[in-house]
RNA sequence: GCCCCCGUGUCCCAACUGGCAGAGGAAGCCGCCUUAAAAGCGGCGAGGUGCGGGUUCGAGUCCCGCCGGGGGCACCA
């Protein structure tokens, strides 16, 4: 890119050559091994989530690496011990469905990806320490997911259960909640549907309030959004469970219990309805109308989880022919079916409130069921209006609780009665469910345990893990069949039950990828410890993280998992800490003309050409540059190319310094010292802030006043100049590592640029000589002062009003008030 | 339907606990340099902060109500 005859002033470096240079530096000096800062000093881990192995880096990987850089590389200049280690979340269904069309083995793609990825990462000069690198598929990585398991089987935390799951048509699996969105499969798109079948789960449940009381600790330093989507997906209610007698047709009495958020409003139960597809429904149904809930059930069946969640559509139900007594006033209700109770979420089964309930408002209006108030509230009167009212108000029709216009209290009151009576309890219901783990698919960490027909179900013992994939399954052998393809490797699902001997099977599902991503924080300590999975020493020195960077995607599924897991080990007793991740900050994506980018919209950005036409740095810098990290940002609107011309700027200065290496800066030009130690300062905090944006824009500036003082005010000798550049360089290096290795290589100096240490700020240089004070009369500006910082509010005051354009503002008229805020503002009321 | 975030020059974006609306960049225009162009260097313009109220000496910033955009949850009893 350099060429000759080029004038100084236009000279450029060649970036593709400063690429190919400086990677072959850094990979001898290796920089960023965590443990290499000075002894004593603060540990720091700086954690990005680690990728999945599907083609090459894209645009997404370019933006979120660049920021998270930019911390870890600062941590390094501040003088911490970094660990920012990297590795690949390898397990999981798109190497698999590559192999079937390839006919290989999932390792294969998933390797040869892995390869190329961390090729583009060493170009991309992300400060990494490579020796913590760890794949997942990898059979030292699993032998440990397998080992964890097993400890949650002790713990009872992993257990086997029927039940409907979750059941993907597409990719031939079952999925978890967290992997269902609108009722369609998060992977692949496919409309989700039920299957009954038997499978493992993590007893998440148990943890749900340390999971909601621990995230009180990561106020302000995890995004409230995520906080707010995992108290949502946890989702505690307050309330009571309720029994209420069904007289069955056979003439035996049935206790049902149902979870209700507003006991207060027992009083104005006038039917129940339990979930149709639940068991409770075909149990307490009439002979008479046995027909007529089968019927329903199957038309229940037909209709998708999409039209379920239309929330207009018209309630429906069938009358189950028996009724219960509510417990508190003796009244015999209707009990009903329908879709609109979920059969997974509470007890299966609701008393219904018209009154104050909307749905069930909504249902009564369908069928003609009673509608009684209990709760005043001044609104018109439901039973009239066919509007539930649900705020607050005075009861009425409620027996003791009339006149009483508190709803805690009422609350309370009732769970007391209904206690005393052994009619119900208080309680409290999460929606969270427990988190279903196992796949039917070949490309995960198989389920360590073995089923015996005489022994049941036996873990395997530890000294056997890890239980390994087999290698010579491949292609068609590999295609969904509804049943792990592991269940039709003979050679590898028979065998010998590790308690008595005799013929078994192996467990043939594979573990949810999550369970991998779970921990993997952990083994990066050091991914090659044999004696657990992961180094508890190590773990002491740097756990927690200290900052995550990654996308809103796992705001639920892969960050409420890791928490879980933590507090398990926590309870385990093998990390003292019970939150994985002290702060969070979740990166926007890169779309391209206000839409993400896709295949479809043809509007993809290919990273790999960005990097050849522009360079890593600016690639980097246009990223960290484009707006607040959090933000979206649109590649439309960026300029990739001037941020080239900013980096050849901030290099040309390194080649116009000219005093020598070492020269101190004192007796330097101060107005240039000033800036410079105002512009360490002032990043210092931005980057705390993560306003790296505004970084950049104040590296600029720095750029921009030292080109000045060299051509036009101090000179390229004085030694401000230098501080000047070589401040700029480390600033560029936590951002652009190659401009910064350039420039301080032309400046005399050894690389490398990362390591040297960040400028300490003289506070001598940070105070203004004088300041602007601004005097307002009626809050608009009439006249400016230059005036000492430290001038009195007296004195600003004074100087103020004795100012001729004040004076003339003020015109004559009576000063009713002065208020002074010294040193930069003075407002005359008049 | 409920909850959260965001609306600042043509565009992307700055503006500390309320205190001069403009830092940086892009695009544009004008000079300098050049035989010319590119590169480089220097300079210029423009909005009163989505709309309407309110609090305040003073509001982009706080409060209320709208409008527009984005996101999350959604028959969760």
């Amino acid at each position: 890119m350099s060429e000759q005859g080029r004038t100084d002033e236009a000279a450029t470096y060649d970036m593709s050559a400063a690429q190919e240079k400086w990677r072959r530096v850094w990979d001898d000096l290796d920089p960023f091994r965590a443990g290499s800062a000075a002894p004593g000093a603060e540990k720091r881990y700086a954690l990005t989530m680690f990728p999945y192995p599907s083609g090459d880096l894209h645009m997404g990987h370019a933006e979120v690496m660049a920021l998270h850089d930019v911390i870890a590389r600062y941590w390094w200049q501040r003088g911490y011990d970094v660990l920012n280690p990297i590795g690949w979340d390898s397990f999981g269904l798109p190497a698999e469905n590559a192999a079937i069309r390839n006919d290989e083995h999932p390792a294969t793609y998933t390797y040869a990806n892995i390869e190329t990825q961390a090729e583009s990462f060493r170009r991309y000069g992300i400060s990494f320490d490579w020796s913590r690198r760890l794949h997942t598929s990898d059979p030292e990585y699993y032998r440990w997911t397998q080992w964890l398991f097993l400890k949650f089987r002790e713990r009872g935390l992993a257990y086997r259960k029927n039940s409907p799951v979750n059941w993907c048509p597409n990719d031939q699996t079952v999925l978890a909640n967290e992997q269902v969105v609108q009722g369609m499969c998060e992977r692949c798109g496919a409309e989700v549907t039920k299957r009954e079948l038997n499978q493992w789960y993590f007893k998440v449940t148990e943890y749900a309030q340390r999971l909601l009381d621990d995230m009180d600790a990561l106020v302000g330093t995890w995004p409230d959004r995520v906080l707010a989507m995992q108290r949502n997906w946890i989702g505690r209610s307050e309330g009571a469970h309720v029994d209420f007698d069904i007289e069955l047709a056979s003439g035996e009495t049935r206790t049902v219990t149902v979870f209700t958020t507003r006991p207060d409003t027992l009083y104005g139960a006038t039917f129940m309805v339990v979930a149709a597809d639940a068991k409770l429904a075909a149990e307490v149904v009439a002979p008479a109308q046995a027909d007529a809930l089968a019927a329903y059930v199957e038309e229940v069946r037909k209709a998708s989880d999409i039209d379920r969640l239309a929330t207009d559509r018209p309630k429906s139900g069938v009358d189950l022919g028996v009724t219960a007594t509510n417990p508190v006033t003796g009244e015999q209700m209707p009990v009903w079916a329908s879709d609109y109770v979920l059969a997974d979420y509470g007890t299966g089964a609701i008393m219904a409130v018209p009154a104050h309930d909307q749905r069930d408002l909504d249902f009564a209006k369908v069928f003609g069921l009673p509608v009684r108030r209990v709760v005043d509230t001044g609104e018109d009167n439901p039973e009239e209006t066919y509007v539930a009212t649900t705020g607050d108000g005075t009861y009425v029709n409620s027996g003791p609780l009339d006149g009483l216009a508190d709803k805690a209290a009422g609350i309370s009151r009732i769970i007391e009665q209904l206690e005393a009576d052994g009619r119900g309890t208080g309680t409290v219901n999460f929606r969270l469910r427990d988190w279903l783990l196992s796949r039917q698919r070949f490309w995960g960490a198989p389920i360590p345990v073995v089923h015996c027909p005489d022994c049941g179900e036996v873990p395997v013992p530890e000294d056997q893990l890890p239980v390994r994939l087999p290698d010579d399954l491949k292609g068609a052998d590999l295609k969904p069949k509804g049943v792990s393809p592991l269940a039709a490797a003979e050679a590898w699902v028979n065998t010998e039950c590790p308690s008595c001997g005799g013929q078994a099977l192996r467990d043939s599902d594979t573990m949810d990828t999550f369970v991998d991503s779970s921990w993997y924080y952990l083994r990066y300590l050091d991914p090659s410890y044999d004696q657990g999975p992961f180094d508890p020493e190590q773990a002491r020195e740097w756990m927690p993280v200290a900052q995550y960077v990654g996308g809103v995607e796992h705001a639920i599924l892969h960050l409420l998992y890791s928490r879980f897991f933590t507090k398990v080990l926590h309870d385990m007793g093998m990390v003292d800490f019970v939150e994985p991740f002290s702060a969070l900050l979740n990166q926007g994506q890169v779309i391209n003309q206000g839409k993400a980018m896709s295949k479809s919209l043809g509007n993809g950005v290919n990273l790999g050409e960005m990097i050849d036409t522009y360079g890593v740095d600016a690639v980097r810098l246009t990223m960290v540059f484009a707006g607040p990290p959090e933000d979206d940002i649109d590649w439309a609107d960026l300029s990739p190319g001037g941020s080239v011309k900013f980096l050849q700027r901030a290099w040309r200065l390194a080649g116009d310094v000219t005093s020598p290496a070492g020269t101190a800066p004192e007796g330097g030009d101060v107005a240039l010292r000033k800036a410079t130690h105002k512009t360490v300062h002032e990043v210092e905090q931005l980057i705390e802030a993560h306003r790296f944006n505004v970084v950049v824009a104040r590296t600029m500036e720095l750029v921009n006043v030292t080109r000045k003082a060299i051509d036009s005010g101090c000179g390229p000798a004085d030694p401000a100049v230098r501080e000047a550049v070589e401040t700029v360089a480390v600033l560029l290096s936590l951002v652009a590592p190659y401009t910064a290795e350039e420039m301080w290589e032309r400046l005399g100096h050894q690389p490398t640029v990362a390591r040297v240490g960040w400028p300490s700020v003289d506070p001598a240089l940070l105070v203004e000589d004088t300041v602007t004070a601004v005097v307002q009369i009626q809050g608009k500006v009439k006249a400016r002062l230059e005036v000492a910082p430290d001038i009195s509010e007296a004195d600003l005051e004074h100087l103020a009003m004795a100012d001729p354009a004040v004076v003339r503002a003020i015109d004559g008229r009576p000063v009713r008030k002065v208020v002074v805020r010294a040193p930069k503002l003075v407002n005359v009321v008049v």
